[in-house]
DNA sequence: TATGAATGAGCCTTCATTCAT
DNA sequence: AATGAATGAAGGCTCATTCAT
């Protein structure tokens, strides 16, 4: 039954789904998850009411397909700690994936941005993914450490609690540069930078 | 006209206003903001709908008196970096006063739940709080940064970026060990310590 | 018991009941009926809430009080027709008779405003007093126009539709000229003789 | 897209505002304006509450459209006087527009009902609409008086107050015959020509 | 499959009235 | 008698979702 029609059908689909994301990944910027109503979304994608709950159960799961596609994108610029002899000493590997990290985040500020605002608390299945993604970016750092403590290069510490640090700083200094911003001389590489040698060095004199 | 009656028809005013307070606390921290409705807030308060707009003007007034009254409390914990000869070391300064924000945080789970949840993008008033905290905040830790720079021993940084990076970790913590945290075992001075520690030192080996 | 205690206490009472007469007057002409909310009246009587259901059974109560009071100085403006041989000729007994009416409308602004923009159709109780007066306005005037039938000096007609004609016209004279005028250049006096020229003569010319 | 789908959902449209028409004509006559809500529109409608709005904005949108068609039927009722050599006389010129007003306010009875109840100060909007009407009506009538004037067959006199004890005879009339009767036992056009009489030739006798 | 009219639960808010003090 | 806090019915309105076409 792969006929031309049904081709031609399926591409219709994959389009109507594709414009409906774009759409909501618009108004949700815009106005915010809440402030958004499903008119929002389908007047934007210029089709009719009904045909949204053709592609999709709800406001909810619109919303989180957006997500996972956020995530797996930013998922895959995590990148495990290369451990071979021949490979970039630890800290480059880390800016490197900040670095990288940011870059997708400023990709997508639409979507970042209504994450950043209201995505936390908004719903169970869109924590568990938040929550996912912060963990697994969680457990490269801690890994990461374990590692430089296994080889003498990290100091004894509460891998959690700094991976948790990591984190957060990262977040804030995304949200803060990337999300807040008017201005736009924001540049990911030096304070992909920064954050790297604030968490291997500190802020204290001399100390390299 | 300040007689016995009218002496306590006040004392009842307080009273029901702090009644309607905590409610709404509980309410918003276990259903969150969105999803609270004035019905909710009364129910759990135990009066009648119209008695909340006695003393309140809408949900958004009532959050907004919440989070006033634990930024309030947030702000008088952040008090600035005692110069002279006698006064303890930095280093110790900034512990205390992360430890003294997570006390805080710690002792009104229940708002901070909601704050750190939903509260930013909520509302434009809700913003200007909330920015003029953290703002506050990071002012006092770019100061602290200055003033090390001043006497050496805090190396050359952004110290936008850095205080920025200090105020996420704490958030990220906060949110990670005192609202999510199913268990209780968050020793808030370990953790202001290894914040520091980290800030100060880093995780490189060796380096103190 | 009539000792000094209890009178002062009834003449207290009066006052109060004027008050809030007075006061629902103020408020009912500059906002209107429906838009009056019992906050309003006893705001401008500065009485408590409750005070004033101490006094009236509800708003529509109020209205009516004030309403009864209208009419009854109304009513005392229309006096019978006088018939006796040395009595002013009916042409003047009309003019004087709208006249008098003009004047007390005058006088009552406030209360008339409200009467005439929203009293009709506002409830059985109020209709039935509105009713009453109009009814007694047609009658007088039916039985003054049988009379001059029954001398000869006014033509066949159907008197209940002309008696409804000059009330008619009186009503919406009043109106435009009492209520809604802005000018003030208004006199009463010359358009009652307008009117009752207008309702004996007609507006052909030469009919006198 | 005018396909058979939208051309047979666009009459559903139509019929559908219709009957809120209607239905809003109806409890509005029977409760009045204030006293009706959107819930007993769309109850004697019967359709669900959203509905209503769907096709209206408001309550007073509704209110206002059936107003403006009665409006718009009873402008056309008045034409202008035709002052040509071989035009019916003056008198049965204003005998059948008098005649052609009371024939569309017998017509459209139950909102002529809610019209003279309720409509004045009922909202600025709906005053002015009012106020348009009548001012036409009043125009039209100083128009035709003053033309006779020009002929000499209407003697001196102040028009703008004829005019109004005019339009108020017929306000009136319509109301007392209309409206509140009970009884059917009216002749629109025998009153036509009572009206007309009086405002012609007054109510003394021997004056034709 | 696309449409968009219809639905109705549920929200916020007002306000006349009651009642304990 | 005066007070004003408390009440809760009722109103207007929104919006996610359904369903006949």
């Amino acid at each position: 039954m792969n006929d031309g029609r049904s081709r031609r059908a399926e591409s219709q689909r994959v389009y109507r789904k594709a414009a409906l994301l774009t759409a909501a990944q618009e108004v949700f910027s815009e106005r915010g998850y809440h402030a958004t109503s499903i008119t929002d979304i389908v007047t934007q994608a210029s089709v009719a009411r009904g045909t949204f709950y053709q592609y999709f159960d709800s406001k909810k799961e619109i919303f989180l397909e957006l997500l996972a596609s956020l995530i797996s994108e930013l998922q895959s610029s995590i990148v495990g700690v290369d451990q071979k002899e021949d490979a970039p000493p630890l800290e480059q590997q880390l800016i490197a994936t900040v670095y990288r990290i940011f870059d997708v985040v400023s990709a997508n500020r639409s979507i970042t941005t209504i994450v950043f605002r209201e995505a936390v608390g908004l719903d169970q299945d869109v924590d568990r993914l938040l929550q996912q993604f912060y963990g697994g970016l969680e457990h490269y750092i801690v890994t990461a450490l374990a590692v430089g403590q296994g080889v003498g290069t990290v100091r004894p510490l509460h891998r959690e609690v700094v991976a948790n640090c990591i984190v957060g700083s990262m977040r804030q200094v995304a949200h803060r540069y990337l999300i807040d911003a008017q201005e736009e001389k924001f540049d990911a590489k030096h304070i992909s930078e920064e954050i790297v040698q604030l968490t291997l060095h500190g802020v204290v004199t001399g100390q390299n």
